[in-house]
DNA sequence: ACTGTAGGCCAACAGGTGTTGACTTTCCAG
DNA sequence: CTGGAAAGTCAACACCTGTTGGCCTACAGT
């Protein structure tokens, strides 16, 4: 097999064309959810045949499953003062939700995970590994375990708001507006 | 046309199964969202034909409509005291989407507006038309306008990480560790 | 007893879905 | 130049969906 060919991002012709799946894929889970994408719907953005995306997925499940590779990134919080911390928290997550737009890979959790069991599984999967460990090792333990849940309700009730229902009270606040309105909600919670 | 019969909760016999048509409705899209609830699957749980769903309901999107009557039941606030307010709130709340099981019609509307376009406007409507002017008797206009969104995110996270995706570390909590926990947050909000 | 009508059922339609297998084209190693 | 694998296309399948129209049945008003 090639041994000397270079190990760049465009390796082979078909790994670009997977990509290229994966990108539209995330782009109408996103949008629509699970249920209303479709396969062809898919393929039809990636300017492909259907059955190319079940050659390299396998099928929808599995396709759906390439799409919600997801790492938030939390930043390691023991070094923050404790009353910086929810500021922290907050300014992140707006980042997260409103960067990279080829970065919808949230979006298309949450809006899923709503509907379909799978994708729910896996945020509690990612809430286990990345957000109660980074909490715990920031409050300890202990407190963490009572607080870790509502502070992940409190986040993702404005990634619902803000993001998904696009409810206009919340759309029509500006970022500096959310943060000076939920860090002390958040800390408040933390204590 | 029928004068003398008595206008008694099932008056005719149409009436009753139209209802238990709404009720297996209910169930359903609040167990599955709009579209994977199918028009067979709720005529099964009703013991009826499909076509009498389409017959009383003209469609599935009317079918749906029809599910989405809501009315929170917000109290009247004046009266309560600044401290106490968020309290109030949150008790509500909690007993709103735990109360009567058969009262499933926050959820049906929560879980859908995720994936629905019109269920979403529905709920930009029962924001706009109950909670603001709630909130903004209690409050006063001004903070009102700029408060009323994030308090709702704080409380409509609560029933998504709860009730939706049943994150375990939320879950997990009794309504008092909630109350305890939400409550001085949301007052946080309100300042 | 008769009949009209409301309530209910059956069978089918048209369209969209995930998925499959056989076929053709592209392209690189020998 | 040539074989053969990799990449991509085409057409079809079996199934499920919302929706429709014709048919049967029960029953209330006369």
């Amino acid at each position: 097999m090639n041994q000397h060919t270079e190990p760049t991002s465009t390796d082979k012709r078909s790994d670009r064309t997977k990509a290229t799946i994966l990108r539209a894929a995330r782009e109408r889970f996103a949008a629509q959810g699970y249920e209303r994408t479709t396969i062809r719907g898919v393929a039809a953005d990636a300017d492909i045949d259907p059955s190319m995306v079940m050659r390299y997925f396998g099928n929808k499940a599995q396709l759906f499953d390439a799409a919600l590779a997801i790492d938030l990134r939390l930043p390691d919080l023991t070094g923050v003062p404790a009353d910086e911390l929810a500021r922290v928290l907050v300014r992140h997550f707006l980042d997260r939700w409103e960067g990279d737009p080829a970065d919808e890979a949230l979006l298309v959790l949450l809006r899923s995970a709503v509907t379909n069991e799978h994708a729910a599984a896996r945020m509690h999967e990612i809430f286990a590994t990345q957000v109660a460990p980074t909490l715990a090792a920031a409050l300890g333990p202990e407190t963490a375990r009572r607080r870790a849940g509502l502070v992940s309700a409190q986040l993702l009730g404005l990634g619902l708001t803000r993001y998904l229902l696009r409810l206009p009270a919340v759309t029509g606040l500006t970022r500096d507006e959310i943060e000076d309105g939920l860090a002390p909600a958040i800390e408040a919670v933390l204590h």
